[in-house]
RNA sequence: GGCGGUGUAGCUCAGUUGGCUAGAGCAUACGGUUCAUACCCGUAGUGUCCUGGGUUCGAAUCCCAGUGCCGCCA
């Protein structure tokens, strides 16, 4: 199966450095993450390029504002991107940044041929200039106020000599290019979209700029810089040599796929292979675009508080857990939502109790019945369904991997481990470990289950590394892809170990994930008297005061409410015992709508007050009579 | 404004070329079990399959119109 004739090349789109990383580009640095370690596992030789895109107007002006050094400012902020890639242990082979100087020249050498070729040109540029979002905008595409229709900034009047880059010219080929290779572009929508672009044609585009110098100069004009893009996207070929080192480019080039956004798919997927025509180099065989990511069902942004380092997810949640929760979560490709509620759903389920309990318990019981793994010996029916389901889940792990397919994968994973509970059950060691004469049996089934675990150990490794590594080490084989399949477990001494995922109790745990809205939420809107006269409130006394079984928190109080019986049920079992309760005169919610809880109906409200763990129950300052109206 | 996608159980979604009483997971209720992280296993549900019309023996699935959400372009 090894064969380093075969190689992989991958890469995520290079970051711009002026704005933080969040969960949105380490979601497509993740997933480019689990693609490289897979083909690595598969025996690819593989290279996974990563970095920055550091040149353009907006980061010498906000390098200006901060009165530093452009070049010192992108090197701390460039900083920033490469610790976080290593604190979610990201396996890049190479980080590169446009500033870099092997791809400064590789660009212009790029540039250059283009030129000879023909398909650069000189002319005359007369528009409006978007700093912000480095983009032009000719006069129909503004209003009369002269904002940027994308981001409705002020836009800037640029008059000067450009260069061109003869991209009409490429409608044609590209077309026939998107015909002949249905899978250029994923997923199909988003090829739709750029076929539709080029059935409209498409127009040269200014490449050069004069007014501003951060940028790689033309070799054969020095008083333009190119556009940032365009220096930013012939990364892919200078990561790997081009120009420069040519065994090494001829080895990965074409790259098999670039990772990258919607929002800059056309770059991607048109001006991308028009330039690499150009200079007569083969295109990339797949570009993906993925959806973006909502946080809590709201769009990434530093006003909303939401914009969170991957950082705190993972000191709170282990980047296994929120590694997991992305992949399987999200269908790739599509927008999705990066829930906190749901992760914790996942964490709960699918690792603590599926995953975790199932290695937890067959792992306990290997050492309770043997001094290591027992032999395996006659097969009965289960063991044949357990082996069946095996065997397919590796077939459909393979195929769904190698399509992007990581939710489907990790379903088709889970199910195995479904099964594998259920094999338990129905197999129920712990009778057979009463019966001597059962030993034998016992000993397989047991091996079946740390079979299977070794097989799900491989196949989540290039998912979940350190949880895939934590369990081959506790039952002491190999990680090694070749070994998939049934029975090819070797004897050895296993280690049971602590619980893999520790289940997050949800009454308890405080999310990590600050909304700046919850904060504005709890002022809650203004009412008039007339809303608040809707609320009845009276004075009642507790007769009657009882725990509710199997609820800590829960009470059952019974009231004097002016000479009526009510009963209710109240959360404050934490805080007050019953019998302190009894005689004492509280508040009530008299007309709140009858609910139950835990199956015990409850006729009203009491209020108290609550700070964070601390709660009073309201009282009033004296004496008064029950049934007594508040207002 | 043009084009495209999407709307299925409380939640997240699956539903291949139209075909048996519409599915899964989570959550809920009840039962079983005890090796295990109050875990696992089983059972039970609930759905105007966005709305209205049409094609058909038969439509969540195809066609038309409307509507909500989303995307691409202008």
């Amino acid at each position: 199966m090894k064969d380093l004739s075969k190689t992989f090349y991958v890469t995520t789109p290079i970051y711009y450095v002026n704005s933080d990383p969040h969960i949105g580009s380490a979601y497509t640095t993740i997933v480019a993450d689990v693609v490289a370690r897979y083909k690595r596992m598969m025996g690819y030789d593989t290279f996974f390029l990563t970095g920055t895109d550091e040149h353009g107007q907006k980061i010498m002006r906000a390098a200006k504002e901060k009165g530093m050094d452009t070049k010192k400012f992108v090197d701390d902020l460039a900083q920033r991107f490469i610790q976080l890639w290593k604190d979610l242990e990201i396996s890049n082979d190479l980080f590169i940044r446009t500033t870099d100087d092997y791809h400064v020249k590789t660009v212009q050498e790029f540039f250059q041929k283009m030129y000879e070729k023909g398909d650069i040109y000189l002319g005359k540029y007369e528009g409006w200039y978007c700093v912000h979002d480095e983009t032009f905008w000719t006069e129909k595409d503004i209003g009369p106020d002269k904002l940027c229709p994308v981001c409705h900034r002020p836009l800037e009047h640029v008059e000067e000599e450009n260069y061109f880059f003869r991209l009409s010219k490429y409608t044609k080929p590209l077309l026939d290019h998107f015909r002949s290779h249905p899978d250029f572009v994923e997923p199909d929508f988003r090829r739709n979209e750029m076929i539709k672009i080029l059935e409209e044609g498409l127009e040269d585009i200014s490449v050069s700029r004069t007014s501003f110098d951060w940028g790689i100069p033309l070799p054969f004009d020095k008083k333009h810089v190119i556009y940032v893009w365009f220096d930013a996207l012939i990364n892919y070929v200078s990561a790997v040599g081009y120009g420069r080192d040519d065994e090494k480019f001829k080895k990965y080039w074409p790259a098999d796929v670039h990772f990258v956004g919607k929002e800059i798919n056309r770059f991607h997927s048109l001006i991308w292979p028009a330039m690499l025509m150009s200079v007569g180099l083969p295109l990339p065989k797949k570009i993906f675009a993925h959806g973006w990511l909502t946080v809590n069902g709201e769009k990434i942004s530093k006003s909303k508080g939401n914009a969170v380092d991957p950082r705190v997810l993972v000191k709170a949640y282990g980047l296994d857990a929120v590694k997991y929760y992305l992949l399987r979560d999200i269908t790739f490709g599509n927008d999705g939502d990066f829930s906190e509620d749901n992760l914790i759903v996942r964490i709960n389920a699918d690792l603590a109790n599926d995953l975790g309990n199932l290695v937890h318990r067959t792992l306990s019981m290997v050492n309770q019945n043997f001094e290591e793994i027992p032999d395996p010996s006659k097969e009965e029916k289960i063991d044949d369904d357990l082996k069946d389901l095996l065997s397919r889940t590796i077939n459909d792990y393979f195929s769904y991997m190698d399509s992007f397919k990581f939710t489907e994968a990790l379903i088709s994973i889970w199910n195995l481990v479904k099964f594998s509970n259920k094999y338990i059950d129905m197999t129920e060691p712990w009778l057979l470990a009463r019966d001597p004469s059962k030993k034998e049996r016992l000993g397989t089934v047991l091996y079946n289950l740390v079979d299977v675990i070794r097989n799900i150990s491989i196949m989540i490794s290039p998912i979940m590394v350190k949880t895939s590594k934590s369990l081959i080490d506790r039952i002491n084989q190999d990680l090694d892809v070749n070994m998939l399949g049934w029975h090819k477990t070797e004897k050895a001494k296993i280690e049971v170990g602590e619980p893999l995922f520790p289940r997050i109790d949800t009454k308890v745990w405080k999310k990590v994930i600050k909304m700046a809205e919850t904060e504005e939420n709890q002022k809650k809107a203004e009412i008039s008297i007339e809303d608040f006269a809707k609320i009845d409130l009276r004075v009642a006394r507790i007769k009657k005061a009882e725990r509710i079984p199997k609820s800590e928190k829960l009470v059952k109080l019974i009231l004097d409410v002016g000479g009526e019986e009510r009963q209710i049920v109240t959360g404050i079992g934490l805080v007050y015992t019953p019998e302190s309760l009894i005689g004492r005169e509280i508040i009530i919610i008299y007309n709140l709508k009858p609910t139950k809880l835990m199956g015990v109906e409850s006729n009203g409200m009491l209020l108290a007050a609550k700070d964070g763990e601390k709660l009073r129950i309201l009282t009033v300052d004296g004496f008064v009579e029950t049934g007594a109206k508040i207002s």
